[in-house]
DNA sequence: CTGTTAGCGCCTTCAC
DNA sequence: GTGAAGGCGCTAACAG
């Protein structure tokens, strides 16, 4: 019914063998034993089996990627860039030669999740996996995680790290390349406080993520530069990524710390969220509060008034992991590399009025 | 090195068959065996080969879910809903027992990507390959689309539409779940005739889209039913569903049709950027011009003002695909089912002025 | 309920 | 440059 590589190979007049290395292509055949192998594969409508393949060479071309969030266009976009490095740019010729098959899997921010897709990715015996975003700290899961990649590491899988800080003593990663969300936070604190910011509302992200901390701590670093501290607690509300959290941190800073003149959030969704929640508030953005966002998403220029945000080069970053994936770029030295955050000023940000 | 269904067999001591039987759970097995074969894959920290395994059942866990753009959170609500439908609860042991595999793969819109990643899963086996988002309506692509799917089908893969109108003339698709696009852009434009306004421009998406074409018709009706019609084409321009698009469009439309009290907009996205260049015309929302979108889309409730749109239940229309996926519900009447549009009318239109 | 026996379709040494 | 043969790890009939 279904035709296989035996039936290639005798409309080829060729043995099998034959048929599978023009296929794989990593060995020298004749080019008129190619050709006529390659029109059999077009007249038989041949296509390779997988699980056969994947098989008998302990390999396949799977390539995870994972995400917390596909609905968020923080991890999309990364994704997206990542898969169009991995795929190939495609022949169009609909045969599908060497190409690898990119995947992305969400994993809804579940650590659970995230175990569940590298067994799944291991049982497939993947050619790579690239993990994206923020890591839980839980250091049951980080121990889990430790674990399961080393293990994917011993079966040959390439593990990439994107936006991701690097694993601490662990060799199983290929490469980590992390954003300089501190960097880019402590700046951000920064140009709120030469504007003349005193009173600063943070609404963190969830608990536990090295995104949240690595961004609050930046934060701290220039209120501590600018002598403001004493009140981090108060000031700081945590949340999950989303617009509710926003809005809702937002409204129990203002109605619990009058003097508040500026928010800054975890991320521009957040952000919108906060600013729904300032205007809500009968007030004004930036006259009577300055609201900044993080990741410079592309929705996040049509705020009104635009908003003052951190950019972070996801695209180029997804890029680069899926060309690190595919070994087609190698490792930064040490496997580590920082890629920087730029600070973003537009109009959702001012002086604070008196 | 790596351990393999036989390890566990002479562990348990038991034949392979058996142990094969307790990890399917298609077959019955007593409890003590069972037990005994549990704590002997824990043991030795077993791990099902994948490939093996499809290679002799004819059949994978793997489920693609094909989407345009995976940066696109109209695609990453509808993959998101689809997957957390397909992948199970997961049982937190990271174990990964039956789950299945579902993954994302981003065409990016482009047909021969859509054609290989269709290749890549036929060679797969996979189970599942759910379809979402607007079909191309190019001939020759829709033949080769239906051929491919019919292969598909034929190897025994469930094939669903998500947010995609029926294949004419085919039985390959399992289910087709299509949005009654045409439906919602008509009653979105009879809303601003209800307001007043005869001179509506349409920012339209990119042509040859089902999606593109339902919306514009819908519209078209409205405007006909109205006795408005003879301008239709110097009021419409086509782009991408893009913020850049809106922007674009709206400009020349402005700048050429000084009349234009209303735009709608062929998405969400494309909206913001026809916002943007109202208010860049030195133009205000709504009071000089008024404007909508389609799809209702999450940030949609924070532009300013609020945007006047369609709502679309991504979610719970990829929630139901993923179910029919795997087989968790049963098709609709002649595996066609059409999902309603709801309009959403909120601050961003208005009655035109005088 | 459990063991035995054949392959599933392909890759990969080996020979020629 | 090409063919022959063995086995990758698992599942699916059959027996029992």
């Amino acid at each position: 019914m279904t035709v296989t590589l035996a039936d290639v190979a005798a409309r080829a007049r060729v043995s099998p063998a034959t048929v599978s290395r023009v296929l794989n292509g990593n060995y020298p055949v004749a080019t008129s034993t190619r050709d006529r192998v390659l029109r059999a594969v077009d007249e038989l409508d041949y296509v390779l089996n997988g699980p056969a393949s994947s098989l008998a060479a302990a390999t396949s071309d799977l390539v995870g990627i994972l995400v917390n969030d596909i609905a968020d266009p923080f991890f999309g976009i990364m994704a997206g860039a990542a898969q169009s490095q991995i795929g190939g740019p495609g022949d169009g010729s609909g045969r599908a030669g060497g190409e690898k098959l990119a995947v992305v899997c969400n994993t809804g921010g579940s650590p659970e999740r995230e175990l569940t897709y590298l067994t799944l990715l291991q049982r497939q015996r993947a050619a790579a996996v690239v993990l994206t975003g923020g890591a839980l700290e839980d250091p049951s899961h980080q121990a889990a995680m430790a674990v399961k990649l080393a293990k994917l590491a011993d079966a040959g899988t390439r593990i990439v790290f994107c936006g991701r800080p690097p694993l601490p003593d662990s060799d199983a990663v290929t490469a980590s390349l992390a954003f300089d969300n501190r960097g880019g936070a402590r700046r951000l604190t920064e140009h709120l406080l030469e504007l003349g910011h005193r009173h600063i509302g943070y609404v963190a992200g969830p608990l536990e993520r090295t995104t949240t901390r690595h961004r609050l701590e930046g934060h701290r670093e220039a209120m501590k530069a600018a002598g403001l501290h004493g009140d981090e607690e108060s000031l700081t509300v945590h949340g999950p990524y989303d617009r509710r959290s926003g809005y809702d941190a937002t409204r129990e800073l203002l109605a619990r710390e009058g003097e508040v003149t500026a928010v800054v959030a975890a991320n521009d969704t957040v952000a919108l969220g906060a600013c729904a929640a300032v205007r809500d508030h009968g007030l004004r953005i930036p006259e009577d509060v300055s609201v900044a966002g993080f990741d410079d998403l592309p929705f996040s220029v049509d705020a009104m008034p635009a908003l003052t945000t951190v950019r972070l080069p996801l695209a180029e970053a997804g890029a680069r992991a899926g060309r690190l994936a595919v070994g087609k770029e190698k490792a930064p030295a040490g496997g580590i590399a920082t890629i920087d955050a730029e600070l973003m000023a537009r109009g959702s940000t001012a002086a604070p009025r008196g």
